[in-house]
DNA sequence: AGCACCTCTGAAAGCGCTATCATTCGAGGA
DNA sequence: TCCTCGAATGATAGCGCTTTCAGAGGTGCT
């Protein structure tokens, strides 16, 4: 194909190729009749030649165990948008379950295409188990919302453990005796950020720490959970997950007669666009993914470059205060 | 690299092509040695040498203006999600704007890619436009929720103009004169479903048909909206072109001392997860974006694997009736 | 004027794989 | 026992590109 660009301007097929590389500088001549020429033809280079013949490698994958999810889209969206900056093509790889089977599978896709790099989405346990499956030749960041862990990768971070004892510790100075827990099954883990910080902060502050309660991703998980924490009047502040989780609560003990907040105060996690919107608006942590995602392709980009060591970058969540949350009941204090 | 395995295994390399590709018998010793030499030597075969020697194309790409907004990552998963299950690779690639160096740059990335086929998620401008430039030869299917249109290719459907058509009517049933829409973008366009279904509906059943009311995707434009709306005692019903309007239009309405559904009911477009836990409960169009891709996905493969000609497939979203609808006030009818 | 030198260009090799074609080997029939 | 046929295997030729490696042509110096 290249070949026929070469006929039609009447000049050698490597001359072509360095217009289009632009790796060796050629005549303002001939550069010009190899433009047209490939203006006539419609003509565009191969990737997969391109790269077979040893030329630079334009593509990174992501890898992740969901795509449509709040968090994991706008992630996915950051990096995407770093990536097209940079001239990069993303390939999306789902990792559905931890399954070694799945996982294998996954890891062969990625690694069978030809990658410059890639980001795992390491928010849950399938993508984490993916990234360990990956060659360490092969460029990798992570990218998480957890506790900072010394690592051997490149990892951008969103710090939720200490955001998480923000939230804990804005609760209990409204009053509260101690704060519950609803988590997203990430968290169900030991270590994971945000139960890890709500529990070093009620630690911290010498109070009680209730069972964690785990729960799903969505808002008809989160009402379930609401309906049974209802009836418990030990409650009387609740630390969600996540929004989706925090509003879901919110109906169902708002169902249940209890109101918020005056009866029991609910802080979600991540600020979606509708959070602002509730009635109560919620109090809620943001997390800026699409941030999280421009920093590893950042983070990627420049180890794919410079081949440099391990670096990390960190930013904590803000708390966004509303009206979702307030001092506890007279009574019950 | 192949090579290697071939020397391991003691066999040629073809053999070791065929025992991977499976297109020509192996016996079974050979096939042995070979799946063991590659397990040994941790060998993943390069998909850029495969497509430049003429093997099969497994990857697809699809063409979106986002990535994140609910009805595009939804779309998008569903699409992952059938692309997996057939053993393809997708990559996304997006089409910021409808300036056509941006169509351009967009385009020419898909088609450098070795891609056996496209998927443009046309809902809106930009990735119509991109469409467009997409050359013929290639299997290309289209994505929308939209009016349903004779086209040359073939075209997954959310028939949201009928689903709109109904949401109306389900509205002057309920008693109202008339039906206001604040439109997303894309709406903006006359030949769109959502408002061409509302229009349409109203006119067949003999009412005014208010100005159209542009918005943007989210929950802050309609709230904006919402505010204007508010001290317009003439609107009575509005139907929202997505959930995000639609709360940020009842927020409006409540902070203006306007009650819903008393003083004015609300439907949107979606039903997002957290439609059902709104108070009031959101009635609004439910529309199946995850199988609109599967079924995007679908054509493309057949077209794909028979070259066959266009087809069509559509589904009409249902109204999902919660509480955010009811009868007018009875002194404003 | 002669030489070294630098810039641009073309010829050739090869990236890792698959597909075509030819070959080898063993089994079955005459 | 020899021949034919089919199955399995190996040798070979590219796929479309980039990248050495050399050569051609001009420039500036002594």
């Amino acid at each position: 194909m290249i070949a026929d660009v070469a006929r039609v301007a009447g000049v050698s097929v490597p001359t072509v190729s360095r217009v289009l590389t632009g790796s060796v500088p050629v005549s303002a001549a001939k550069r010009a009749l190899v433009t047209s020429a490939i203006e006539k033809l419609g003509y565009h280079p191969s990737a997969a030649a391109r790269v077979l013949a040893g030329g630079p490698v334009s593509m990174i994958a992501v890898l992740a165990s969901n795509t449509t999810r709040y968090g994991y889209a706008s992630t996915l969206g950051g990096i995407e948008e770093g990536a097209r900056a940079a001239a990069y093509t993303v390939v999306i790889t789902v990792v559905e379950s931890e399954d070694p089977a799945i996982v294998e599978e996954a890891v062969a896709l990625v690694l069978g295409q030809p990658v410059a790099g890639v980001i795992v989405l390491e928010f849950d346990a399938a993508s984490v188990r993916a990234s360990r499956a990956l060659p360490d030749i092969l460029p990798v960041v992570g990218t998480s919302a957890g506790r900072v862990v010394r690592r051997t990768r490149p990892h951008a971070y969103l710090d939720d453990r200490a955001a998480a004892m923000r939230a804990v510790e804005y609760l209990l100075g409204l009053g509260h005796r101690t704060v519950h827990h609803v988590a997203i099954p990430p968290s169900g883990a030991p270590n994971s950020g945000r139960a890890s910080g709500w529990r070093d902060a009620l630690i911290a502050a010498g109070r009680a720490v209730p069972e964690l309660i785990g729960a799903g991703w969505d808002p008809a998980s989160g009402y379930e959970v609401g309906v049974r924490l209802a009836r418990d009047d030990s409650v009387s502040a609740v630390l969600a997950g996540n929004d989706e989780l925090a509003i879901g609560l919110m109906r169902a003990f708002v169902d249940a007669g209890r109101s918020v907040p005056g009866d029991v105060s609910v802080v979600g996690f991540d600020d979606e666009p509708f959070a602002a919107m509730w009635t109560p608006g919620l109090t809620t942590v943001a997390q800026d993914f699409g941030g999280l995602g421009r920093r590893a392709f950042d983070l990627l980009e420049s180890v794919i470059r410079t081949g440099a060591s391990p670096r990390t970058s960190t930013r904590t969540p803000q708390l966004v205060i509303r009206n979702s949350a307030g001092p506890p009941r007279a009574a019950s204090v």
